[in-house]
RNA sequence: GGGCCUGUGGUCUAAUGGUUAGGACGUUGCUCUCACACAGCAAAGAUCCUCGGUUCAAUUCCGAGCAGGCCCACCA
């Protein structure tokens, strides 16, 4: 009982307020513009192509936290080293996820008011949450970045930026406008890049068609998921080594109910197992059909429209949508006896990413952004950007292999960045913008010239730009490009693009891809794939699975610190699960780290910042132990390996600082001579300093508050954030004593486990009996060796301990 | 179907071509020792996924397999 109260005593007196620090300092920094860029400086620079987040109002996921807070570690490490960091916040609020935001918000669907409305209303909302994100967010994580900076995607400079970069790209043939079959969205309206589209798993059925064959009594058999689009059939395959069917190529298929002949052709992609083995090719059913119309130059038969309905092609099954369609015509198929029986078969088919609807294949007029011809090329370049991890370079590597198509730009939706163009209403020319009249919005205004044909009638293009267009350009819109071309110079290519794996074929490329066409460079120098977050048990987290964890629920429970320590654990690259345990553990450290410099401060008080003539053997050995880590965290940091950064730091500080330097030099710091304690100090001050100073990227806080309550005053710089990154002194590494030294905790480790084994407490004074050889060695530890062990005599002999 | 990554005590992980495979969490015992019981000290706990190969020597390198994860493609 009694020992119950005491324990609650000293617990109390212990607790660190974190929220009290975390407000404190994140306000001093605010004030004192400590993150702040320096245009003028010398420095060199370090430049950050940040992921603009899409600032949602809802919570955030401790992955989408952690991915933020990770290479904000990066950005102070940069920093302290003496680089001149250009950290430039930004959010996205471009396209459809704000549409869908304002839409719900307001209760109002963007079809009920005018364009132009709509887009204010967007810019509103927009402006508020971010607003809201940013403190809610970015400042409660502590992170470093220059606010002054801060772009958003819809700002003018940004879609400047996009339409500049539209403009070049058609002045240098790289951009066209042509009518293809597209991959689109029924439900959004819209043109899809192959990016967007997502796997769909579902049960369909397979249909079996009886087709006849022009002049022959004998009928064959079609096995098709999509009986609706028999109005768009232009051709009839079968594999050339398929026995059975081989003997059909060249004859004529009369399409049931609509009459019309196709003929039977042979191509080895077609799979002679499935259904029947015979396939036929609809314009436009999936991008095998697409293949085989264009390998074959077959007739074109639209029978889908842009809303997903039938056309006048499909005759008198025209207006019916795609489900209703498929419904009618398998019921007509019936009634004629032409459907021989359906298989109910599992399938996967695109989606649009967004609305899970199936995509169709519609032939419209688009923009396009050339992609295929420089595929070569854009592999180069893959390969002068350093891969942090170095293997998902081949994930970019084998997308751009694989692609298909150009890259579709255009857009058939409200919200976006408009493409700066006209259609003479007479000539049907195109007008381009002016480049010094952009941003431009051209259902708003309308070209400073008439067209060349002397009409002065035009109509305006009312699609937007995919968000790509205008994400691709981060690192121009962050770093300027227009506005202070001067500068954009000296930080272009960037340094770093740190962001998430899933979108490699997408950001990663669209990325390389404009800044090759544009400026024949690469975009940055380094890339590195952040950390993803699964949970406990490996799976990756997801709303609908419910096993979601939210940031601001950890940041409440444990502090912001001990989150970021946490963040500080995980690797680039590499998953990470989520564990509660971690977050424990990281608190502990920190209470660890606050109690260590309890103690440090109280015999540091009357430090007078001299070296020592003479450093002690055990002040050598930490002081050598140390060197070795600045060199190797060093190297860890730069190369993006933070995990391997924490876990040695906090080895070191736990295990080497607290459980054996710290109980070696008591002795000294309590009762050792003048010479003793001020070489003590001297160590003790010293690698303090530098153990708070590697720790600050991970934990800005707390590292803060101990700088500032005692070094600051010796140390002068205002803030740890912008003190300078340890160098290891060469001098100081001393391989002999660090042997030495480790000898002798060697020896304090047997003497406690000899005191564990005969139940004797550690206090008890012994007489320790070691080899001749060893003390002679060990002479410079004796000393520390004898206090420690609570030796009161150190003999020579065999290795013996007795007990006084 | 193709590509990439991973596989170490109960759990999470580290390092390593050659002594007792390191740490954290958890478990057990002892100790409030003057920074810290959110601590210290100690103990128990591992066929280093399986099978082959290279080697004097493999948990580590290579190959195959199994399991898990991710990305991509196909699916008429």
């Amino acid at each position: 009982m009694k020992k119950e109260v005491k324990r609650k005593k000293k617990r109390k007196k212990k607790i660190i307020d974190f929220n009290v620090i975390e407000k404190k300092w994140q306000n001093y920094w605010e004030k004192e513009k400590i993150y702040r860029f320096d245009p003028k400086s010398k420095k060199k620079i370090f430049s950050i192509d940040v992921p603009p987040p899409y600032a949602s109002s809802g919570h955030l996921h401790v992955g989408h936290a952690l991915h933020y807070t990770q290479f904000e570690i990066i950005a102070r490490f940069r920093r302290m080293l003496g680089e001149n960091v250009y950290f430039a916040p930004c959010f996205d609020d471009n396209g459809l996820p704000t549409e869908k935001y304002v839409e719900e918000k307001l209760g109002i669907s963007k079809k009920d008011v005018t364009r132009a409305k709509f887009r204010k209303l967007c810019l509103e909302e927009s402006k508020k949450i971010e607003k809201t994100y940013s403190d809610r967010v970015f400042k409660k994580l502590g992170h470093s970045y220059d606010w002054s900076l801060l772009y958003t995607t819809i700002s003018p400079e940004a879609q400047k930026i996009a339409q500049v970069s539209f403009l070049d790209l058609i002045k240098k043939g790289d951009c066209y406008r042509a009518e293809e079959p597209t991959i689109w969205c029924p439900y959004h309206q819209t043109a899809l890049a192959q990016a967007e589209v997502e796997d769909l798993k579902r049960t369909t059925q397979l249909n079996y068609i009886y087709f006849d064959l022009e002049g022959e009594k004998e009928k064959i058999k079609i096995a098709t998921t999509r009986p609706e689009l028999l109005a768009s059939c232009v051709g009839v395959f079968v594999n050339p080594s398929d026995i059975k069917n081989k003997k059909l190529v060249g004859k004529t298929a009369i399409v049931p109910l609509f009459g019309y002949k196709v003929r039977i052709m042979e191509d080895e992609k077609v799979d002679p197992e499935f259904g029947t083995g015979i396939v036929m090719v609809c314009t436009f059913g999936d991008t095998g059909d697409i293949e085989f119309w264009k390998k074959y130059k077959l007739d074109l038969k639209i029978s889908i429209d842009k809303e997903g309905k039938l056309t006048e092609v499909a005759g008198k099954y025209k207006g019916l949508d795609i489900k209703r369609a498929k419904e009618k015509i398998l019921e007509d198929l019936r009634k004629e006896k032409r459907l021989e029986k359906q298989e109910t078969i599992e399938q996967t088919v695109g989606a649009c990413w967004r609305c899970s609807t199936p995509i169709e294949f519609i032939v419209t007029k688009q923009w396009f952004i050339k992609t295929l011809q420089y595929k070569e090329k854009l592999i180069g370049f893959g390969r002068k950007i350093q891969w942090f991890p170095q293997f998902y370079r081949m994930r970019y590597e084998d997308w751009v292999r694989n692609l298909g198509w150009d890259w579709t730009i255009s857009r058939q939706r409200y919200y976006g960045v408009p493409i700066p163009v006209w259609y003479c209403k007479k000539c049907k020319k195109i007008i381009f913008a002016e480049k010094n009249n952009l941003p431009v919005d051209p259902t708003a205004s309308k070209p400073k010239k008439k067209c060349s044909c002397g009409s002065n009638q035009f109509k305006p293009e009312y699609d937007v730009f995919d968000t790509w267009m205008t994400s691709s350009m981060t690192p121009q819109i962050a770093m300027r490009w227009l506005k202070k071309p001067k500068e954009f110079k000296k930080m272009f290519p960037a340094s770093l693009r740190p962001q998430a794996h899933d979108i490699i074929r997408t950001w990663t490329f669209y990325t390389i891809l404009k800044s090759f066409l544009h400026f024949s460079s690469i975009p940055w120098k380094n890339i590195a794939i952040g950390t993803y977050v699964l949970d406990s048990k490996g799976k990756g987290m997801h709303k609908s699975k419910g096993n979601v964890i939210w940031a601001e629920d950890i940041l409440n429970k444990y502090s912001t610190d001990v989150f970021r320590y946490w963040v500080g654990i995980a690797t680039f690259g590499e998953d990470l699960r989520y564990q509660e345990k971690d977050l424990i553990a990281g608190k502990k450290f920190l209470t660890k780290l606050w109690n260590a410099f309890n103690f440090s401060s109280i015999h540091l008080k009357n430090y007078k910042s001299k070296k020592p003539k003479k450093l002690q053997a055990i002040d050598q050995w930490l002081l050598s132990k140390i060197q070795k880590l600045i060199q190797e965290i060093t190297k860890d940091f730069k190369n993006y390996k933070t995990g391997n950064v924490t876990r040695k730091i906090e080895y070191f500080f736990w295990h080497i600082f607290c459980d054996n330097y710290l109980e070696i030099s008591k002795n000294r710091l309590y009762q050792g001579k003048k010479q003793e304690k001020e070489s003590a100090q001297y160590t003790l001050y010293n690698s303090f300093l530098t153990l708070i100073k590697i720790l600050a990227p991970t934990v800005p806080h707390i590292t803060e508050e101990l700088y500032q309550q005692y070094y600051r005053k010796h140390e002068k710089v205002k803030s740890i954030h912008i003190a300078e990154w340890p160098k290891p002194v060469a001098g100081l590494i001393n391989e002999k004593i660090e042997k030495l030294g480790d000898k002798a905790i060697e020896i304090i480790g047997k003497v406690r486990q000899y005191k564990t084994k005969n139940q004797k407490s550690l206090k008890a004074e012994i007489i320790l009996t070691l080899d001749k050889d060893k003390i002679k060695e060990l002479k410079p530890f004796i000393q520390d060796l004898a206090a420690v062990t609570k030796a009161k005599e150190i003999k020579t002999g065999k290795f013996d301990i007795k007990f006084l």
